[in-house]
DNA sequence: AGCACCTATTCAAAAAGTTGCATAAGGGGA
DNA sequence: TCCCCTTATGCAACTTTTTGAATAGGTGCT
């Protein structure tokens, strides 16, 4: 049920068109929440719908036109009264887990491999994120930034994202040396 | 659609009822992935219908009776398939980040509070998972018990909740002195 | 005796999310 | 020129997940 207030938290960043934001919120980068441009669409309708969003069309010359979206003040409101209410914990839904989980039952090959493949992406997203931190900074140090830059709140969840993909690294790597081993000295 | 398997994997430590895997799958203690009862028990009902579990009826005196569920052939079969299907990266979707995006606009009190109580509650899942450890490795020390034990899958996917939720702890405590401090001093 | 809670399962309905496709215009490379 | 990629949006069908019950016997407490 947080799509809502997630589209608009996205929006509080600027204007932006549903292409705009489905970049922002691909599962690849999204360091907050994910959801496909379906999604995304649908959301902007209803929250236009309901006066949180206001929206203009811009007319493009060698593109298509596309619709900008902003947040009203009610979709302000909105996000206060959220943020008041009592968050969800989260949970755990790996894919990867459950491979891991019967691993002895089904052989440890497959699941050293695709923990590979998850590490090697995990790099990936962690450079990113890297790079995207810095932009952010803008040459600032980040002790600076966090105390004088006007908004945190998109630095803060982009660590989040960064600290769960190198927690991700560290066990993964602690994971595949004791898999390793159990596949050279099988007990 | 990775709750066939989850479920498939969960039952390969014994067999257990409907009652027994909400339990292992309730949000609060799932370590690799999480479901409400009413999906565990309709996904029991088509993997029986499927023939990858087998299903037996336990009469009970001074409880409603039961009906245990075990993983057949076939379905071993269908995780060993499984393993070897790429695995989806995980995306983050969690509501307290979406209220840190926002954080700036609406105000950080509430945000701090929600932040403070997500932390207590990692701290209380820390504890649990350490004890369920303990209890997995029975006396044995962890290297001892990674190199030797029968079963090593489960033991690895509670060491990544864990990890996850030391990293929580690490990444809020941070997070909560940056808010503090704008709190205190506003730029 | 009454109440709250635990075991054990099931139904119905709504909300949320995914998948596949369709449109439409322009850019870049083989 | 043909094909594929990017921008930009949308529909329809489907699956998955969540929510909110209802049932039914037993335990423990006051």
């Amino acid at each position: 049920m947080a799509l809502r207030e997630a589209v608009l938290a996205a929006l509080l960043e600027g204007e932006a068109s549903g292409y705009d934001l489905a970049k922002r919120f691909d599962a690849g980068v999204a360091n907050f929440w994910s959801a496909t441009p379906q999604q995304l669409y649908r959301e902007l309708e209803r929250l236009e719908g309901e006066g949180l969003l206001s929206a203009r069309v811009v007319r493009q010359e060698r593109r298509p036109d596309k619709r900008l979206f902003t947040v009203t003040e009610a979709g302000r409101e909105v996000l206060r009264s959220f943020s008041h209410q009592p968050s969800r914990p989260t949970a755990i839904r790996d894919d990867l887990l459950v491979k891991l989980q019967a691993a002895d039952e089904t052989g440890l090959d497959a699941v050293i491999t695709a923990l590979e493949q998850r590490m090697e992406l995990c790099r990936a997203k962690l450079e990113r994120y890297d790079r995207l931190a810095e932009r952010m900074r803008g040459g600032l140090d980040e002790e600076r930034y966090l105390r004088e830059a006007e908004r945190v709140g998109p630095y803060l969840t982009l660590q989040r994202g960064r600290s769960h993909e190198q927690e991700n690294l560290r066990w993964g790597a602690a994971t595949l040396a004791v898999l390793e081993r159990r596949r050279a000295e099988p007990r």
